[in-house]
DNA sequence: TGATCTTACGTTTAGCGTAACAATA
DNA sequence: TATTGTTACGCTAAACGTAAGATCA
């Protein structure tokens, strides 16, 4: 009967070249390894090697061994590989989302129908959610606009809507709604993690200037202790009370409200058919 | 790392439904596979089994991984059967003749051109004959006639002609040619082992009756002894004398008369160059 | 002399079966 | 009570590393 770890030592033989280098790189002795290949021989019954008084070769059976153990080992490798990968995927649900904001209502309805299972959520870019999800590495994206892609199934959400906030005082205090052309050259105090706003802020406003907090409490202060403008939305709760005493001023440009997307693919909708069922999923 | 025999196990469990079952196919002790189960769910890191007090089944987990060993020790025995066949590739040589006579001159001439090899020979019916060469699993084969077929090379080899041997006093005796009209009805000895030769004769010659000899001794005392008629051909040494004393008279019939062919795959004919050279094979 | 492979030897590990136990139908 | 799976225990066999031997460059 073929033994794995043998025949590893085998491959390692026919890599290495001598047995002594094989033995070396896989931290054993010489002679264990000189027994493996001694049994390995015997396992498949026909000689494998060509022995002189102090070199080992393989025969030319030797190296057709080599390249069908070669294949059973990859072929173990998956084994070993899948089984945990499938293992996972029936107690795991990953969420990627290109905003933080979507996954404030998307986590905790998911943890309320799968109990038993562990969710992973992360902030990505738009093209990868849906690359990902095409690839099944992930289970659950969220997009800020909907897509069109076979075997994906695809629904709107939720809807945010960016805001300004400024000091009183403030140039802009005084205007009732604003565009990102108003708002370009001014400086800002900005949130890290928060997806595809960020660049989308960039692009919008390429003269500003924006701070980035990757700090929570840092930033809180920052808002609460400058003048310096920074943004809020519609989903966003001010729970430490940062905004207080500032002016929310709508942004009126079309990219500054955005339609999230729930998309998975159609497979799997089966299995998510609990949680989707208050969402009308439509199949592009 | 995973065992390749705890593998086994694994699956005997999976067929068998349980520990004790599974362990008495395999003749082992139930403890024995408890433990292996233990060692195999280790080594996939994952819970394979769904354990009650006494009663242990395969978890969703654990039916994946039964699947997967599956393949994989399939990948095991292929790799188990198909080095010591390519080994037996490398160092013999299989031929398959419809008739005995052509091996009379083939198998020593493959002797002396690869001393190194072992060479076997077998006796088959010509369809079966070119579907092994075809198949890879005969190396040269040996027809009563040409063959065309893409990827086969024929070459003829030799010509054998049919006569039959009856005492002074038959009633044959005097012809100085015969056709298989002539002789049906008459009854013959007939060598058993004669290839293609056996059915040929019982289909030209419906209305005779043939005592077929298994051994060889026999045959000849039979020959030597009775007045019943047999066969010879002009590739027969009469080593043992017992046509001493017969005529020998020739058979015109076109289907008395064959030519020998010699196929092979011809991506093999770089392997037998050296024992081709003498053949002007050509690829049909 | 340094590198290589093999054999010998003693220790340690791990694999196995028997026996005992717990739980179920 | 018969069947099933797990745990405990003791024995055996196999695996390992060190050491020694043999051969070659």
């Amino acid at each position: 009967m073929l033994n794995l770890i043998e025949l590893e030592q085998f491959v390692a033989f026919a890599d290495y070249g001598t047995l002594s280098k094989a033995a070396e790189h896989l931290n054993i002795s010489q002679p264990t390894i000189t027994r493996s290949m001694q049994h390995v021989e015997d396992a498949f019954g026909v000689p494998l090697f060509i022995r002189e008084k102090n070199r080992i070769t393989l025969s030319p059976t030797g190296k057709k061994a080599v390249s069908c153990v070669r294949v059973l080992l990859a072929t173990s490798r998956d084994t070993v590989d899948q089984v945990p990968r499938y293992h996972k995927s029936l107690h795991s649900v990953t969420v990627e989302s290109c905003a933080p904001a979507p996954l404030w209502t998307v986590l905790p309805e998911l943890s309320s129908h799968y109990p038993d299972m562990s969710i992973s959520s992360c902030i990505q870019n738009p093209d990868d959610i849906l690359n990902h999800v095409i690839a099944h590495t992930c289970d659950i994206g969220i997009l800020p606009y909907p897509v069109e892609s076979k075997g994906i199934l695809c629904t709107p959400i939720l809807k945010e809507a960016l805001s300004i906030c400024v000091r009183p005082g403030h140039d802009l205090a005084s205007m009732e709604r604003l565009t990102f052309s108003d708002l370009n050259g001014f400086n800002f105090l900005l949130r890290s993690e928060i997806g595809f706003w960020d660049a989308m802020c960039r692009k919008t406003m390429p003269a500003s200037k924006f701070l980035v907090q990757t700090d929570d409490f840092a930033f809180q202060e920052l808002v609460y202790e400058s003048t310096l403008p920074c943004f809020t939305t519609n989903l966003a709760a001010d729970n430490s009370g940062m905004l207080q005493g500032r002016i929310v001023i709508p942004i009126t440009d079309p990219e500054a409200t955005v339609t999230y997307h729930l998309i998975l693919s159609a497979n799997k909708s089966n299995a998510f058919r609990g949680f989707l069922r208050k969402y009308s999923v439509l199949p592009y």
